[in-house]
RNA sequence: GCGCUCGUGGCUCAAUUGGAUAGAGCAACAGACUUCGGAUCUGUAGGUUAUAGGUUCGACUCCUAUCGAGCGUGCCA
């Protein structure tokens, strides 16, 4: 729809022009503050450029009027071009603000370590990440979606470790020395009761068998992280080993030297990623030869560049800012462009319960398990949530408030909205088929602007792809669902003299609604 | 100390990325069912956008300083 009014005013209008939407409707449905740009330029005062400017338009037939107000230009689209992108929109049904784009992406996002269950601070991103990839798939953007397990470094031994030194704790008589650190947390006793259920719990009397359990844990917990997933409605289409990648270590390695990116000291091997504006150099190989976890990480980018994408998204933790610049300098150095890469933070999550702080899991070892707010308050909750609320900033919220079923809770009226709907058509014994073709025209004003709301889910969707701010979408649900409600309350819809038409309009919310509500992962319900 | 991110009604968050009178929800108060679902709607109240300067037609947004918060500052991952 932006679309087809940009072309309309370019054929008007020369220079560059911003569309934006006016604060108010009763302006117009779009509108430009090109006037105040061009004043300096023309030495004219802004409200006189605007009429001028105005005049030009008498003739467009997408538009009933154009006006100028205070120095903007506002656009008022014609009801015979609404009524047709009405029309269209609802035939389209899910199919609705399906877009083509000629670009291929690569998102990696959660790559939580295979060391225990997910946590709280984990679904965040991986909500973020999986609409994020739903809605780029629904414009056309080709997405790959991926998940780098860390099966390599020191913190799956950590994993191994801790199981065995439960099993000589609860299996055998000897006393345990335990280390400094060591995963804590009721699952490393469950899953040392697994171990000993598979292999005896002779496995406990020989440390050699550490590596041993080390490597079972982490399949283990892998598979209890793609159970976790799969409870938030979220699945990967790769998984990439950190362990696998490593035997391209040299290929890359090699790379790196020969683009000068190396050098040696200490008897380490150091990248030069403070020429790239990181803080200072950092060691990719240590003394002992075992390379760093950054090198799995330039292996990794080395590989997904070689699979030659048009833009790399990674999602991570907050914690994880200050790695950036290394990693994009390791990017520059093996001969990408490291623009490409974007990376997309995840703050930190704070629950509450009943106003009090929610109750850390002991079976997680003193985290908020993602499993135990799924089973309190569903996956459409938890998502709903996450997805108000831009990812870049703290967040904190009440898992009682998610639990009401009544206006404090958002999602509920949204999917109320839908509901109401099916069930206005339900009364009327007609179906969407029957008032299709019915022509929009002469609607009241209310009626005019929540068909325009409804109609501007295409660009809501464009502009939070685009922007990585995902909470317009939800920002936009709501407001169409509001739109929805009062138009419900101000007008008798069965029996009235337009029904027809006023059950159209009914029909688009709720495709709007719909489109929306699926690309989050929340089902639209058709009754409560 | 340095770096990054941030600071918006009592609470949780928006603000078309520099645009029109800073908007929603919750909580509070006052109202609306002979009507298609009241899981709804209509009102009222609540703001010097942390503070002080600056840039310009125009600033919550950009710049500088100060105050405050979180994170980072492993050869952990």
């Amino acid at each position: 729809m932006k679309k087809s009014v940009q072309n309309a005013v370019k054929k008007q209008i020369d220079s560059e022009f911003i569309l934006e939407k006016p604060k108010d409707l009763s302006f117009g449905h779009y509108a430009t503050p090109l006037a105040f740009s061009l004043a300096k330029e023309l030495r004219k005062s802004p409200m006189i450029i605007a009429d001028e400017l105005c005049l030009k338009f008498s003739e467009a037939s997408v538009f009933e009027s154009v006006t100028a107000i205070k120095g903007y230009l506002n656009f008022k689209l014609s009801d015979k071009f609404l009524n047709e992108r009405a029309t269209v929109a609802i035939k389209e049904n899910l199919e609705f603000a399906k877009g083509e784009k000629n670009e291929t992406i690569l998102l990696e996002y959660v790559s939580a370590n295979p060391t225990g269950p997910m946590h709280i601070g984990h679904a965040r991103g991986a909500v973020f990440g999986d609409t994020l990839a739903k809605i780029g798939e629904h414009l056309g953007y080709k997405i790959t979606t991926e998940y780098y397990v860390n099966d390599a470094g020191s913190q799956v031994e950590m994993l191994g470790l801790s199981v065995f030194l439960a099993g000589v704790d609860k299996y055998t008589n000897k006393d345990v020395q335990w280390p400094e650190e060591y995963y804590r947390g009721e699952y490393i006793y469950e899953l040392c009761d697994e171990a000993k259920e598979e292999f005896g719990k002779d496995i406990f009397l020989d440390e050699k068998n550490i590596s041993k359990l080390s490597t079972w844990g982490k399949d283990k917990m892998l598979f209890l992280i793609k159970e976790n997933l799969k409870m938030a409605g979220i699945e990967f289409q790769n998984f990439v080993s950190e362990k696998e990648l490593f035997k391209s270590w040299d290929a890359s390695y090699e790379k790196l030297k020969a683009k000068d990116a190396l050098y040696e000291k200490d008897g380490k091997i150091w990248l030069k990623s403070s020429k790239m504006g990181d803080e200072k150099d950092r060691v990719v190989v240590r003394e002992d030869k075992r390379p760093t976890y950054l090198a799995g990480d330039i292996i990794y980018h080395d590989d997904k560049f070689q699979r030659e994408y048009h833009r790399y998204i990674n999602i991570w933790g907050a914690d994880h800012h200050g790695y950036i610049a290394r990693v994009k300098s390791a990017i520059h150095f093996l001969g990408y462009d490291e623009n490409k890469l974007e990376v997309i933070l995840s703050q930190m999550v704070a629950l509450l319960k009943g106003g009090e702080p929610y109750k850390m899991s002991k079976r997680a070892g003193n985290f908020i398990l993602m499993s135990d707010v799924i089973d309190e308050i569903g996956s459409e909750a938890l998502r709903f949530i996450f997805l108000t609320k831009k990812s870049d900033t703290h967040l904190e919220f009440d898992v009682e408030l998610l639990k009401q079923q009544d206006s404090s809770n958002p999602i509920y009226y949204i999917q109320y909205a839908h509901a109401r709907i099916n069930q206005v058509f339900q009364k009327s014994g007609k179906s969407v088929d029957d008032v299709i073709d019915v022509e929009l025209k002469e609607l009241d004003e209310d009626s005019k602007n929540l068909l325009f709301t409804a109609l501007l889910l295409p660009e809501i969707l464009e502009d939070a792809f685009e922007s990585r701010q995902l909470q317009k979408l939800t920002e936009y649900l709501r407001n169409l669902a509001a739109s929805y409600h009062q138009f419900y309350n101000k007008h008798k819809i069965v029996g009235s003299d337009n029904e027809d038409e006023l059950l159209k309009l009914s029909s688009l919310v709720a495709t709007s609604i719909r489109v929306g509500l699926s690309l989050m992962g929340i089902e639209a319900k058709s009754k409560m």
